[in-house]
DNA sequence: CGATTTTGACCTGCGC
DNA sequence: GCGCAGGTCAAAATCG
């Protein structure tokens, strides 16, 4: 119901909207600009009730979530003991159980390599019919997400979706763009999705590395079935496929660019239909979300009243991610992304090797002509000086070590744009986080109004809050199976290997990275251990590709070569 | 000996 | 229809 009357809402702020932006254009109607934005007021106070609501309701449903934990465990504890062969679980708890499976979106893994996990998946093989209330109540506990393009009303929510399909997106009743049933068919392994999602499986998730090794280690295991001269490049096209799983659709690219051999720009297509090691899920969920937010063609010139990071953050905390606390601040390392597209391949570009932006253009969120009117273009330039260091980093294989990737150069010394733009994600975030402990001089280089605009910017593409998203959850779940419990967010790309935080904080000298040989990895540093920040921590999100010749989990891969 | 790579042949889509 | 380029297949070679 909550739902329902929030959808409404998200509605009229979205016709709101778009009477606001057709009457600014027809000037002489300021009586009745005057009206709507007094509706608009009207219409904002409620959804901030609505939004306190649904607080409330998460909150519920933790707890609740936290009981049947228990329940089930001291069920699970009873079964054992009686050892009854009749013991069937009462219906309730199987509803229940449905209902928590549902919500934390998660599948069985396989082998059972996480038996924690193990424990709180249950596969759910009901009819639609039954689930549907679950969906709803799912709905309600996982319903962070951005309101659709044009919506002008605070879109404190976050996706977590990484919904490609154009169909769906088109096909959403307005306010509920993806819903959780979506999200979790697209999260959800299995090898029907992709013959359901041609669109997906057609987008590609290009990233440009500095990369001495002949391939960028992943995480996965790749075989490579060919190799092609290419036109216009010397350098071979070598081909990989995913051989995870028997079956993974998942292929890859291989190639160096033309102009600079350092740089290896390995392409990305389609999507694992397997559980994925933990060094691999944050680079499937990175290209996930990047694809996302090729496909969801989300990019519409949204230049109004914006999140700002720190709303983000609040929905992040919503998630029980924690980020809220100001000594825990973190900044977000972004890369520079950019879209292109063919007629049958829409990519989108991590460019982890392009040098700082222009000073002389100011950072925005830029659209970009496609080739193809039907997927929308996007640039955004995060770059900063710290890509060049990072795609340095993967060669050196020091990606583990985001923290110390950040506090290389401190905030405060960056000068340039692209800097600018992530400190102004931080900054953005810093300052307005409740009891903000000032860990950083760079707000005071940082004008203001930059900072800003450049968050609103940022943070107004839906697409970008859900690649961060996904990102996150991918940490979350491969470093926070608890607190992906409790939060209910789903594991994307298959991620069973939950990994404590904490085990792999511990077992990787505070960082996030457990092996040298994690490919693609969020890093963190924990609090006391960062020396630029001492009263809190770094939560540096990165790329990160080791070269497979100096640390590979293949064999396959450290022998790999393009001759 | 199984897994993987190599490499030429083949298939497919697209532009002319 | 033809040629080109990208992508894939599969037999042979190679590796561990």
């Amino acid at each position: 119901m909550e739902v329902a009357k929030r959808a409404s809402v998200v509605e009229e702020n979205r016709k709101l909207d778009q009477l606001d932006k057709k009457e600014n254009r027809e000037p002489g109607k300021e009586q009745k600009l005057a009206s709507t934005k007094v509706e608009m007021g009207e219409v904002r106070e409620e959804n901030d009730k609505l939004k306190n609501l649904l607080t409330r309701i998460v909150d519920d449903y933790r707890s609740l979530q936290t009981h049947y934990f228990e329940i089930v465990q001291q069920e699970k504890g009873k079964t054992v003991k009686e050892a009854s062969p009749a013991t069937t679980p009462p219906k309730d708890i199987e509803e229940e159980q449905e209902l928590v499976s549902l919500s934390l979106g998660s599948t069985i893994l396989p082998g059972g390599l996480n038996k924690r996990k193990e424990k709180s998946c249950i596969e759910i093989n009901g009819n639609k019919e039954d689930n549907k209330n679950e969906e709803e109540n799912l709905k309600l506990a996982l319903d962070y997400k951005f309101e659709g393009p044009g919506s002008k009303s605070e879109a404190n929510v976050l996706s977590l979706s990484s919904d490609n399909s154009f169909e769906d997106t088109k096909d959403e009743e307005p306010g509920e763009p993806w819903p959780p049933s979506k999200i979790m068919k697209n999260f959800r392994a299995g090898d029907d999705d992709l013959s359901q999602q041609p669109q997906v499986k057609k987008a590609r998730v290009s990233v440009r590395a500095r990369c001495d090794a002949p391939t960028m280690n992943d995480g996965c295991q790749w075989r490579k079935y060919g190799q092609k001269i290419a036109k216009g490049n010397p350098c071979p096209r070598a081909y990989y496929r995913c051989t995870v799983a028997p079956g993974c659709p998942v292929r890859k690219q291989v190639q160096r660019c033309a102009d600079d051999m350092s740089i290896l720009i390995t392409t990305y297509e389609g999507t694992h239909n397997h559980p994925l090691p933990v060094s691999a899920t944050a680079m499937a969920s990175t290209t996930s979300a990047a694809a996302s937010m090729l496909m969801s063609g989300s990019t519409s010139s949204r230049t109004i009243s914006t999140p700002s990071i720190s709303s983000t953050s609040a929905n992040l905390h919503g998630l029980n991610f924690g980020l809220s606390d100001a000594s825990r601040s973190r900044p977000f390392f972004l890369p520079t992304a950019s879209v292109s597209s063919t007629p049958s391949y829409p990519t989108i570009t991590l460019d982890l090797t392009a040098p700082p932006t222009s000073t002389t253009q100011p950072f925005a969120v830029n659209r970009l002509t496609s080739s193809n009117p039907k997927y929308p273009s996007t640039s955004f330039s995060f770059s900063s000086p710290e890509t060049s260091t990072i795609s340095t980093s993967w060669s050196n294989n020091y990606l583990g070590y985001g923290g110390q990737l950040y506090n290389k150069a401190p905030i405060s010394s960056f000068s340039n744009i692209g800097r600018h733009a992530q400190d102004s994600i931080l900054n953005s975030y810093l300052q307005k986080t409740a009891n903000l402990k000032a860990p950083s001089t760079s707000s005071s280089s940082t004008p203001s109004f930059l900072t800003d605009s450049i968050a609103k910017a940022i943070t107004s593409d839906p697409s970008f809050q859900s690649a961060l998203a996904a990102a996150i959850t991918s940490y979350v779940g491969n470093h926070g199976p608890n607190q992906a419990a409790q939060t209910g967010v789903e594991a994307p790309v298959g991620q069973p290997y939950g990994a404590k935080w904490g085990d792999q904080l511990n077992s990787s000298g505070s960082t996030f990275s457990a092996t040298p040989c994690a490919s693609s990895f969020l890093s963190s540093k924990s609090n006391g251990q960062n020396s630029s920040t001492q009263n809190g921590s770094n939560l540096t999100f990165s790329l990160g590709f080791p070269s497979s010749q100096s640390a590979s989990t293949s064999p396959t891969e450290n022998k790999d070569r393009i001759s």
